[in-house]
RNA sequence: GGGCGAUUAGCUCAGGUGGUUAGAGCGCAUCCCUGAUAAGGAUGAGGUCCCAGGUUCGAGUCCUGGAUCGCCCA
């Protein structure tokens, strides 16, 4: 009894997709492959947290594939692999949403509107597209468990998160610090540097070069200003100082009525070529000299001051110092005792201490102050200046560098532990480990954590209001012990709710929580313990669940997520949180912009689905080149991919259970002769596969699925372009009944071991063949392949074979360029074709000429492999075996091969016998390996050459090859009438043949071989149709009217 | 301004440790096959391997410099 479901055909993919779909959600086959392994050593995978507030794009499915097929491969193998989902919930992407639904902006108008009614709006909004997500997720074919996803806005855990935060605080590794910041004036809060990379814009800045004069008076600079170049003209009221490169001369150049001091070196680019030096300053006699403010409105020391940041590179040499600013500026300020005033308020604007511009945001102040200025004779010149300035990445505000107060962790402390630590990551590709990561790691510069904001972690710190003492609380039970109000047993840990509970100070006094929440990017770094709710719940240590096995994410991560993991691990668990990372690239359009909703280029993933199938996708995403670079991506590349491997493993499959399925076919366990026994070609492609276990095996063990996916490539192309085509008629002769047992059997197994191969790359397809190869036929069988064990590689490889069948292969492909040549087509039977090579390789060749025989049409197959005759040989030397023997004798070497006598030389080699050479004097043995040959056809044959084969015709076409030839011509008219009518490949038919002379003589001579070639019970010739016809059809065969009319036996 | 990466056929991409005539797919042209058929195959045209130096008997591959593009940092 056959078992075999019916395949279609592949154009019906995506329904095919479903289905599985369908089957893994009634068998619950995830957690099945889970649970199945309990037992087994974990192998540990962390999801990177997506925001679901956005819809899922193109590049989601990319990492989320990435993401899905090591823990497959792994399962399989034996491993455990828990695969916890995980939502990123907190942070300003969230706030902003929020405000534009509310339709306001800035702090203010949140606390108009009130925190309480915000943040619960925040809450909401996170969960919007979570839908989508899953939806997208599954259909994918992303094996993660979404249903006990973490989610950073979680009671559970946030209060990891402030473990982690209280934890960092006793160690003593935070702290509060006043210091210059990128501040982003609309949302009203600091950004990290990561934020602070996203962010950068090119833009025109207007730059001035002020003047600032000497006070009269001084020992060194009567009448002197000192001339200084900024492109933030609206920090130029908190000007504290102007600051000069210690050991550098100063030039004092005449400008009109002025004298101007700049670098010496900057003078030719600042003032020109003809500009007049009157005479040259050492930086240190101009150090401690007091100027004139810009503005005379803030109160400063005004004094010149040296510092070793100042260069010459760019400006004057002299740089103002505005110390609430810049960081340098701040730096400065406190080595040389200076004020650090702030005219700006936290919205950017001017405060009432600069009446000229109070209350305009400091950029759009700019021209005011540059015309007051200018009206005072202030100004020598301003340019217009393009640079690269940092925006706020959700706002495009421009940041500014502003000081106040923020929450650092110390993570320059254990820098040189991280770097340690980043050393023993398995970085894909390996160059992130030292390049882009362990530079980011050697510039490593505190977190700054904290943000002045609504919907995040809050800070687990209070301050005491009397003795200003910081308390960290590392859990709920901690809040409750101290806590001077009831704290409610379903606690929010969020705002403002937490801000109402005040605690007892350990002086007795009150204290209150601190404004701010934490920097999301600490939120995801702390997925690692805070999504088990460590140390709370469970086991107290992070056995089994620390640190990963396996994390990817988008190359852009090295500053987020890689990082913050990271530096969590190192300052909590003084260990990496991962050992392996695989970085992933954009993806662009089909002309590599970047995809954007404003440029229209995005191709969404539905639609590649819709389209094309999860497979296909999956397939393009791993193979179509190393993940780490840009994908140039679009509908058509993808559409393409899946014609030219997954289409083609498909016709394969649906070759094998077509014959398979019919009611003399096979099914699995049916004998077969054992693999040693079996023909050259099923031993081959035993041995293809064996290899491609052993292949893919090694590739995906190192994260490399693309070179994996291409050794899958390759043995599909084998098996379906040489192994199928050539063994075809094995699957419906009944006359070898062990060869076709053979057959079956062989293409069976490696249809079988491809869909375990393919499982982790092609969830689908790979289940789906899995099923009707494997599982309808035997009960014991694991139902899905997902179920199943990663194959071993067999021991039946045979490079020997392999080798032979290339050559075969070779052959092949010469001798139908020289039928071309000849324009003799392949349906034309011929006597013989001859194959010259070298001994050799005709060994090598011998037990497989009957597949190129075959292959070429041609009845014998015979080896010439003495040189002369059919061929001239020409010699050439090996450059890799002679080379590095000869050094620069080489080309002294390359000319003596060239001299050799090639046919006598050939013979010699073939003989066994070795031949020598004297180059430069001395005598060098050349063996068979030393010499590479080239044979080409002597005069007088049709053939065709590659290399060391070539391969002729015999072109002359008898009258019996004729009839032959003209009885296939038959066979092929006959068979396109069978499909006309619809038959299916087994049924009988009886066929009425009508023609002229020759087609009748051609049927008489190969009448019992045509009706067996077309599964004919009768094949009868003549006018009249002795049956009634179910088809008929009048053509020609080969220039010969002929009428064909057939029926079902 | 600095770091990292990329640059190979019209397009998309392969090309361990330097070694014969640099490959594949798509597209194009010309054919073939027809018991996988809304498939399949063959042949052909198409290359200054970004540029310039250098090392070497020999460089797409290694070194130096430069150009262009991308990402990251300042």
């Amino acid at each position: 009894m056959r078992r075999w479901r019916p395949v279609g055909p592949a154009s019906e993919w995506t329904a095919m997709e479903e289905r599985v779909l369908e089957r893994w959600r009634e068998g619950d086959v995830f957690r099945e492959s889970v649970a199945m392994r309990r037992g087994g050593e974990p192998y540990v995978f962390y999801e990177g947290p997506p925001t679901a507030n956005g819809r899922p794009g193109s590049h989601h499915v990319l990492s989320r594939v990435f993401k899905d097929i090591f823990p497959r491969f792994h399962t399989m193998r034996g491993r455990v692999v828990e695969r916890k989902a995980g939502w990123d919930c907190h942070g300003l992407p969230v706030e902003l949403e929020v405000e534009r639904q509310l339709g306001i902006s800035g702090k203010p108008g949140i606390e108009a509107y009130g925190i309480a009614e915000f943040n619960r709006r925040c809450r909401e909004s996170v969960g919007e597209y979570l839908e989508e997500w899953e939806r997208l997720t599954e259909r994918i074919g992303f094996w993660v468990d979404t249903s006990e996803a973490y989610r950073t806005m979680d009671t559970d855990y946030v209060e990891s998160v402030w473990w982690g935060l209280a934890t960092l605080f006793e160690k003593g590794r935070v702290y509060e610090s006043d210091k210059v910041v990128p501040y982003c004036p609309r949302c009203g809060t600091a950004l990290s540097s990561h934020e602070v990379a996203l962010g950068y814009q090119d833009v025109v800045d207007p730059s001035i070069y002020v003047t600032l004069p000497l006070l009269p008076g001084q020992s060194t600079g009567e009448g002197l200003s000192l001339l200084v170049w900024t492109t933030t003209p609206w920090t130029l009221p908190a000007n504290q100082a102007a600051a000069i490169s210690p050991g550098t001369e100063y030039a004092v150049v005449v400008h009109g009525e002025e004298r101007l001091v700049m670098a010496e070196a900057l003078v030719p680019a600042v003032m020109g070529e003809g500009a007049v030096v009157e005479r040259v300053i050492p930086a240190a006699d101009l150090a401690g000299l007091e100027y004139e403010p810009p503005f005379d409105l803030i109160p400063g020391r005004h004094v010149v001051v040296m510092s070793g940041f100042v260069t010459t590179d760019d400006g004057t040499g002299i740089v103002h110092i505005a110390p609430a600013f810049g960081e340098d500026d701040m730096r400065v300020a406190r080595d040389h005792g200076l004020d650090a005033p702030n005219p700006v308020d936290r919205e950017g604007r001017f405060t009432a201490a600069v009446p000229l511009v109070e209350g305009v945001f400091v950029k759009d102040a700019d021209s005011v102050l540059m015309g007051d200025l200018e009206a005072r004779g202030r100004v020598f010149r301003s340019v217009p200046y393009a640079h690269s300035y940092p925006h706020c990445w959700r706002c495009s505000t421009p940041l500014l560098y502003y000081a106040k107060p923020s929450w650092y962790v110390r993570t320059t402390d254990v820098r040189d532990r991280m770097l340690d630590l980043n050393a023993g990551v398995g970085w894909h590709p390996g160059h992130v480990r030292e390049g882009r990561f362990g530079k980011w790691l050697e510039g490593n510069v505190d977190w700054a954590i904290s943000r002045e904001r609504y919907w995040g972690t809050p800070l687990p710190f209070w301050r005491c209001d009397d003795c200003s003492e910081v308390t960290a609380i590392a859990s709920f039970a901690a809040l409750r012990a101290c806590a001077l109000v009831d704290v409610p047993a379903d606690l929010d840990p969020h705002r403002p709710w937490v801000d109402t509970i005040p605690v007892r100070c350990g002086c007795g006094g009150t204290a209150h929580r601190v404004p701010e929440v934490a920097d999301v990017w600490f939120d995801s770094g702390a997925m690692p313990f805070a999504q088990h709710h460590y140390p709370f719940e469970g086991s107290d240590d992070l056995a089994g669940r620390f640190p990963a096995d396996f994390v990817c994410e988008a190359l852009d991560q090295t500053r987020g997520w890689f990082y913050s993991l990271l530096a969590e691990g190192t300052l909590l668990f003084d260990e990496a949180p991962y050992r392996n990372v695989v970085c992933l690239g954009l993806i662009l359009d089909g002309e590599g912009q970047k995809m954007s909703k404003s440029k229209g280029n995005v191709v969404e993933p539905w639609t590649v689905i819709d389209h094309a199938g999860a497979d296909a996708f999956r397939w393009y995403l791993f193979t179509a080149q190393s993940p780490w670079e840009s994908f140039r991506f679009s509908l058509d590349v993808v559409d393409e991919t899946r014609r030219r491997f997954l289409f083609t493993l498909w016709n394969t499959y649906v070759f094998l259970v077509t014959y398979a399925a019919l009611p003399d076919g096979w099914s699995p366990g049916d004998p077969a002769p054992p693999p040693e026994e079996r023909p050259a070609m099923d031993r081959w492609a035993l041995s293809r596969l064996d290899a491609t276990v052993e292949q893919v095996t090694a590739r995906l063990a190192d994260y490399d699925p693309t070179a994996a996916g291409r050794a899958l490539e390759e043995l599909v192309d084998d098996l379906s372009n040489w192994y199928v085509r050539t063994s075809r008629r094995r699957f419906w002769r009944g006359d070898d009944p062990a060869g076709t047992a053979a057959a079956f059997a062989t293409l069976h197994e490696c249809l079988t071991t491809i869909s375990l191969l393919l499982a982790p790359f092609c969830p689908f397809v790979a289940d789906e063949m899995w099923g009707n190869l494997v599982a309808v036929h035997d009960d014991t069988a694991p139902p899905s392949v997902h179920l199943a064990d990663w194959p071993d590689p067999g021991s039946r490889r045979d490079q020997d074979l392999e080798q032979a069948m290339v050559a075969a292969m070779e052959a092949t492909t010469l001798g139908r360029a020289a039928r071309k040549n000849a324009k003799l087509k392949v349906r034309q039977p011929l006597l013989e074709a001859v194959i010259a090579c070298p001994p050799a390789t005709a060994r090598m060749l011998h037990g497989l000429s009957g597949i190129v025989a075959e292959e070429l049409n041609v009845r014998e197959i015979r080896f010439v492999t003495d040189a002369g005759g059919l061929v001239e040989v020409t010699l050439k030397p090996n450059y890799r075996t002679l080379g590095p023997r000869m050094g620069t004798a080489m080309p002294a070497m390359a000319a003596a091969v060239a001299d050799l006598d090639a046919t006598a030389t050939v013979r010699a080699l073939d003989a066994g016998e070795s031949v020598t050479v004297t180059v430069q004097g001395r005598d060098e043995v050349l063996r068979d390996d030393d010499i590479l040959r080239e044979v080409r056809p002597s005069e007088g044959y049709a053939v065709a050459e590659g290399g060391p084969l070539a391969v002729g015709l015999s072109t002359h076409v008898t009258h019996e090859l004729e009839m032959e030839g003209l009885a296939r011509d038959l066979v092929r008219a006959i068979q396109n009438a069978r499909r006309a009518a619809d038959l299916n490949v087994a049924d009988r038919i009886v066929v009425h043949l009508d023609g002229s002379g020759r087609v009748r003589e051609a049927i008489d001579a190969h009448r019992q071989w045509i009706a067996g070639e077309v599964l004919a019970t009768d094949l009868t010739v003549g006018h009249g149709v002795p049956f009634a016809a179910l088809h008929r059809e009048d053509g020609e065969v080969d220039a010969e009217p002929v009428a064909i009319s057939l029926s079902r036996a």
